[in-house]
RNA sequence: GCUGACGUAGCUCAACUGGUAGAGCGGCUGAUUUGUAAUCAGCAGGUUAAGGGUUCGAGUCCCUUCGUCAGCUCCA
């Protein structure tokens, strides 16, 4: 005696139907369209197949390929579909694990030789053959002996069942001969997968564990339509253009060579001129808003950082200790700096402080040196030589809830205001192997999310994701091809007043414990300009190019209008070069476009006789506008005053 | 650090299965005097990442080191 379940569908009408009916009987009772759109359902929330009984009632819905949840389950069902082609191209092949990711899909095999990108090609042709012949994918839910039993040959399908908890279901999917310890769900059938494409094969170790054996990862991409994946693929080569590696060349900002070492960055003129802007305008604004700067030694006594406690944990990523003589033939270890909090805690205590002094905030932008792994390294994303604006401020706990609450505001000011960034905030919270008590965390925690809450602000929890010393608040964002880096960095630190027994006198006369923030706002200038390279692809706003305009006179006769004027611009304070090259206008122009010259101020016969320059704006539909040299240089003053976002 | 691919002129790239290292751009010189995305010509520029090996002969095949790229791991 069936019982009968009540589905309710998006539109509200209510469905009755009985226990065991399919999603599929649902779709096409309720129409013959419908039913060939569906790729699954979702009842209750959680996306289920099409051909799966329903054993209970709620919220139902269709899938079809207008969700965007659909899309995932597609990308997971082609992860079937290239795993199988795997093993038929390849029988002995273990397999891993094989997810939707955010634009697409990876499967991990254990082979004895790596993938060639000639194997990708006979993969994927294989894979179309899976398409074309419309297998469907079928579940099983099976006991542990028997998934055990099916699984017998893939000992990592094997580390896997054992894994999961008896109170769980244990399902299998088959779509024809292969066959896949899976939770699913799933599109139908194959066929329905139509538009996919293998991209790279690269290494990867099972579970990210560096420890186990490396499985070769097949990366692809699937989509709906073929002018959906066309406009992904193009996408995938549009964002090249704008990676920082390339247009840092092309714009000759900086350059990092063999001679001086990887990870180590060589600042040209331009790139140097964008440090220092950068450097000018933050160091301006700290000072604003109540900092104070200092600055401290790139070396000191190891002894230092062992008192810090960052030696014992920090060493595989700080350089090799440098041996110094002193005195009596003593050996002393001296070591570059990782990070400055060290030497900005001993400012603090070099003197004896009162709570009325507080918060302290020093700032500093230093240059500290990180061994960082080989592999890891990426352009200016990533590198050993590091500029941090950094800062560490000293405060009393009861002041840390006000004082995020103006770092956040610091932070939306820089990012989002001046370069207009739009950020996501994350808020990472105790790990599971902490220093310092529960309540101290617990009190952290508030305050972080009460300020986080006072702004009014979205933010990410990331449960466990804090330092071992203090939870913290970070920004990330994307590269040009869709990596998350770390930018700015808000972190609180309970560890190191208890180390260096950092005191303060409070308002009853006894001694108390300060707390500590650490805090990057561009992170690192080296990062925060690969980003902003990428953010605005080359094109930086006005008062941040480092070339602001460029003279072009149009022919020999221009030329001392065109010195004259590049004089002028140079007396106000603009950045402006003279392209006195013996080329053709036409020329000067491609090339002051492709360095991306926010203005091209051109001198020709009509405006030397006139004493005006025709400004063509980088990048605008309108090519130039004649105007007076006054009017010009007005405008480019009030626009760096104003760090407006021109042109 | 690990797995794989790659490394030819300042840049982008050629050089069939081992057989004389080339082109375009850029640079320099000259001609041209240019009105909004490349004027023309000539010249210079390479120990093919470095080192070793195989071979009559190596950019090409093998080994080592360095570096780059993608991914993994880790982080600003």
């Amino acid at each position: 005696m069936a019982q009968e379940l009540v589905l309710t569908l998006p539109d509200g009408a209510e469905r009755r139907v009985p226990a065991g009916t399919t999603s599929r009987a649902v779709a096409e009772a309720i129409g013959p369209r419908l039913s060939k759109a569906a790729l699954a359902a979702r009842l209750s929330g959680a996306i289920v197949d099409l051909d799966r009984p329903l054993t209970a009632a709620g919220p139902f819905e269709l899938l079809t390929e207008k969700d965007p949840d659909a899309l995932a389950v597609l990308r997971h069902s082609c992860a079937h579909v290239l795993a199988t082609a795997v093993r038929r191209l390849f029988p002995e092949a273990g397999i891993g694990f094989g997810p939707a990711i955010e634009e697409g899909f990876y499967y991990d095999f254990d082979v004895p030789r790596p993938f060639t990108p000639e194997d990708l090609e006979r993969i994927e042709a294989e894979m179309r053959d899976v398409v074309r012949a419309d297998e469907s994918f079928v579940r099983e839910e099976v006991e542990r002996e028997e998934a055990a039993r099916r699984f017998a040959g893939d000992p990592l399908k094997l580390e896997r069942l054992a894994e999961i908890r008896d109170d769980e279901v244990i399902s299998i999917y088959s779509d024809g001969r292969f066959s896949d310890l899976c939770r699913g769900p799933h599109v139908p059938s194959t066929g329905r997968i139509r538009h996919f494409k293998l991209l790279h094969a690269a290494g990867a170790y099972w579970r990210g564990d560096e420890r186990r054996q490396v499985l070769q990862r097949i990366y692809g991409t699937a989509w709906f339509s073929q002018e959906d994946m066309d406009r992904y693929l193009r996408r995938l080569e549009e964002a090249k253009r704008r990676d920082h590696r390339i247009l840092g060349r092309q714009l000759d900002l900086y350059s990092i060579q063999e001679d001086v070492g990887p990870g180590l960055i060589l600042w040209h003129p331009k790139g140097a001129m964008l440090q220092f802007q950068l450097r000018r305008f933050i160091e301006d604004l700290v000072l604003e808003r109540g900092y104070e700067l200092v600055s401290t030694p790139h070396l000191t006594r190891e002894q230092l950082f062992v008192r810090s406690g960052h030696l014992p944990l920090y060493a595989a990523n700080q350089f090799p200790a440098i041996a110094a003589g002193e005195g009596e033939g003593e050996e002393v270890r001296y070591r570059v700096k990782p990070m400055n909090c060290p030497m900005h805690v001993l400012i603090y205590a070099a003197q004896q402080r009162s709570y009325r002094d507080l918060p302290l905030r020093l700032a500093e932008i230093a240059n500290v040196y990180r061994n960082e792994r080989s592999g890891a390294l990426h352009g200016m994303l990533r590198v050993r030589g590091l500029t941090m604006d950094d800062a560490h401020i000293f405060l009393r706990p009861d002041q840390i809830e006000q004082e995020i609450y103006e770092l956040l505001d610091l932070t939306d000011f820089v990012l989002r205001r001046t370069f207009g960034v739009e950020y996501r905030l994350d808020l990472a919270t105790r790990p599971p192997q902490k220093l310092g008590g529960d309540e101290a965390w617990d009190a952290a925690e508030q305050a972080l999310t009460a300020a986080l809450e006072r702004r009014g602000i979205n933010y990410r929890l990331d449960q466990g994701g804090g330092a071992f010393y203090g939870p913290k608040i970070d920004v990330k964002f994307n590269d040009a091809i869709g990596r998350e880096w770390q930018g700015t960095t808000i972190q609180l630190d309970f560890q190191l007043p208890e180390r260096f027994e950092l005191e303060y006198t409070g308002a009853d006369n006894r001694p108390h414990r300060p707390v500590m923030i650490h805090r990057a706002i561009f992170g690192t200038l080296e990062r925060f300009i690969g980003f902003l390279i990428e953010h605005f692809a080359g094109a930086f706003p006005l008062w941040l190019s480092p070339e602001q305009v460029r003279v072009l006179p149009i022919s020999d006769t221009q030329l001392e209008a065109g010195r004259a004027l590049h004089a002028r611009l140079r007396a106000a304070g603009i950045r402006a070069h003279l392209d006195a090259r013996n080329e053709t206008l036409n020329y000067k122009v491609r090339d002051g476009e492709l360095m991306k010259v926010p203005y091209l101020a051109v001198i020709g016969a009509r405006e030397a006789e006139a004493g005006t320059v025709a400004v063509r704006v980088r990048g605008a539909d309108v090519k130039q506008a004649v105007m007076t040299q006054d009017a010009f240089l007005d405008r480019l003053a009030s626009d760096v005053r104003a760090r407006a976002r021109v042109p």
